[in-house]
DNA sequence: TTTATATTTAACTAATTGGTTAATTAACCG
DNA sequence: CGGTTAATTAACCAATTAGTTAAATATAAA
């Protein structure tokens, strides 16, 4: 995988993944904290596979305790990706206006369909 | 790919795809002319490919105009996205007061690393 | 030292992804 | 009609992903 963005956008584009951050959003937990609900869909191995996912895109940190590996949320990836997203907020709060200007163009044209109406002519 | 939200992270894992909604944002846009600035990395097919991801994803809607295949942005698809996104957002808001928990928990214990501390027995 | 618990690694596999080239479809233009 | 431009489809391929089972490692506890 090239950049982080797509890193952690790639680490989000699965249920399981988005299901453990979940949990960790409740507080740290185990390795098998947080495989437990999945255990009958999967096996540990797949939820290693997951996490490992998940910390290499930076969305946690796992650290060590015995015997245990304590996995902690990490909101500073997670904002990376929201910011990403906030240059398009604009696209979907404009809807109204958006609404209205394409029921503007659409009562204008009224759209015949089987007419030549030579647009957009080479450049 | 299972679910909606899936999908569409999926979708925006790729900087092409992201570079694509780029162009987009400033406005509809020929097949043709989104695929300019990538012609020298990729072919029309990969081109076609990824902007089906995009469709599939809903995160953008293709129309027909004579040859052309018109494309624009969709903001509703990345708004699910950012919707998620947001249930989160308290934990790279919260910085301040984690760092100042996570001092305080670092002061406190002094970790020497090699003792045991009996902590986190199994249940 | 043996045993038990927690987790990871290795080796393998099937499905998906991201790209290619070559051929095909769609629509316009002279 | 025949040619040109726009875009897609088909067939193929290499790399990655998401899972598996079996074996290995790490730490604690008896």
């Amino acid at each position: 995988m090239q950049d982080h963005l797509s890193q952690t956008f790639a680490a989000l584009a699965d249920p399981t993944r988005r299901a453990m951050l979940a949990r960790l959003s409740q507080g740290e937990a185990s390795v098998s904290d947080i495989a437990k609900p999945f255990l009958k869909e999967m096996t540990l191995p797949a939820i290693t596979k997951h996490l490992k996912v998940l910390e290499k895109a930076g969305l946690i940190t796992k650290t060590r305790e015995a015997q245990w590996r304590p996995c902690r949320l990490n909101g500073e990836a997670l904002k990376t990706a929201a910011d990403w997203m906030e240059q398009y907020r604009v696209f979907w709060e404009e809807s109204l206006d958006r609404l209205d200007a394409y029921l503007k163009t659409v009562t204008a044209k009224k759209k015949p369909k089987g007419k030549t109406h030579g647009r957009k002519r080479k450049k």
